[in-house]
RNA sequence: UGCCUCGUAGCCAAGUGGUAAGGCAUCAGACUUUGACUCUGACAUUCCGGUGGUUCGAACCCACCCGAGGCAG
């Protein structure tokens, strides 16, 4: 019998593919994981469950705890606190400093998850490691999930290869409502329990107070990129990204504001005015940190710069091992934003992602999102 | 000092006699394993710089005062 290891997060998710593969014949064990502590990770400001008799990371394991009880299965513990703090969030904080906005939850699945978590999984015995995401592995290709609304392939995208291979996801073949209904079904306490948001191990913060614990904001001016007028006070740069209209602090003009673009060494953050601004367009872009898990290297494919975002048709242009540049064909793109990550996809498949680094519009890089 | 314009919620701003548009911001939700974007809802409960007056009735008319700006000088 073969064993699978599942990295039980105390989810319905991961509850869902555990029952699953218990019902497929596996021998199923769960891992659950603890990659963040508010006190040892000084998670003060902008944590709205630090005062909380119970933190969340614990309510999540004992959720966990019960629903391998239910399911009949053992539970084994780890902390990667310390391997998250120095791959991934060390990352996160540079990258702010840079003035670009990063994703960390791809390198969580990139250094944790699929890194030293599947490596527990492997001491512990499994012949495979599972989770609960929205995606299927089919011939040894990453495939989004069934369920397009929750499809989490986006997430997976820094993965290579060897680290995809003895992975399943049980829940990849289903839809959300079917993996609810299912857990009605054979009475998982998680059944009902809300999608968890936020940064994946972290939780929802106050984005500015929460990066505030971290990193030292340094106020600038906002400039109106069109008339280079000083308009407001900006609290640090790194509180903003790209296509931002919510929280700038700015107000009584007659069309919507948009933050188009930063520059760092000068402190100055750049905002535009109107839904249709030009200054918030963009026809291609390069791509740092490239990785595929196959071996496709396509010329036409297609794309999606946020997660959720919109998915549109692009070229490639293959620079070197790890540099791409990508094209839009026809499309001008609004808000593609440097640190974020550009998915790439042929229909369902997964092939690969890399960072976003420079943004162009008629072969000229856009001035205002540099450094 | 004389003359002119203006003073509406945090910001911008309609409304010029009939009982306070709209936008932005903000707040609360929805959505969402990244900070968005988008969507929904709330938002001057008697008040429109202040004090009087005219009127059945004023933010809108009149007087004076306060305040901001402009033109003369």
């Amino acid at each position: 019998m073969k064993k699978v290891i599942v990295g039980m997060s105390g989810g319905v998710d991961s509850a869902v593919s555990a029952y699953l593969l218990k019902q497929q014949g596996y021998e199923v064990e769960g891992l659950f994981m603890r990659n963040w502590d508010a006190t040892i990770n000084n998670d003060i400001n902008g944590n709205p469950t630090l005062n909380e008799a119970i933190c969340p990371q614990e309510t999540d394991y004992n959720d966990a705890q019960k629903s391998c009880d239910i399911l009949g299965i053992p539970l084994h513990r780890v902390d990667f606190i310390q391997e998250y703090w120095d791959n991934v969030f060390t990352y996160f904080l540079e990258e702010l400093k840079k003035g670009r906005t990063p994703n960390p939850d791809l390198l969580c699945n990139k250094y944790i998850k699929f890194d030293v978590f599947k490596k527990e999984a492997e001491r512990l015995g499994g012949d495979y490691m599972a989770t609960g995401h929205y995606a299927r592995m089919e011939n040894n290709c990453l495939l989004k999930g069934i369920d397009k609304n929750k499809d989490q392939t986006y997430f997976l995208a820094q993965l290579n290869k060897k680290q995809l291979e003895n992975v399943l996801f049980p829940v990849g073949k289903l839809t959300k409502q079917q993996v609810r209904e299912l857990a009605m079904q054979i009475g998982l306490n998680v059944a009902t329990k809300k999608d968890s948001t936020g940064i994946c191990f972290i939780g929802e913060r106050h984005f500015q107070e929460f990066v505030g614990n971290y990193l030292k904001p340094n106020p600038g001016n906002i400039i109106d990129i069109e008339t280079n007028e000083i308009i407001g006070r900006h609290t640090g740069l790194m509180n903003y990204t790209i296509g931002q209209r919510k929280n700038v602090g700015i107000a009584g003009f007659q069309k919507r504001h948009y933050v188009c673009g930063k520059n760092v060494s000068k402190n100055e953050l750049y905002v535009a005015f109107g839904d249709d601004s030009n200054y918030l367009l963009s026809d291609s872009c390069t791509l740092e940190n490239v990785s595929f898990n196959c071996d496709l290297r396509p010329i036409e494919c297609s794309a999606k710069f946020r997660y959720r975002g919109e998915e549109y048709k692009v070229s490639l242009e293959y620079i070197d091992e790890t540099h791409i540049k990508v094209f839009y064909k026809n499309n001008l793109i609004k808000s593609v934003t440097p640190g974020q990550f550009c998915v790439l996809y042929i229909n369902d498949h997964c092939i690969g992602s890399g960072i976003i680094n420079d943004v162009f519009k008629n072969d000229q890089k856009l001035w205002y999102l540099a450094n």
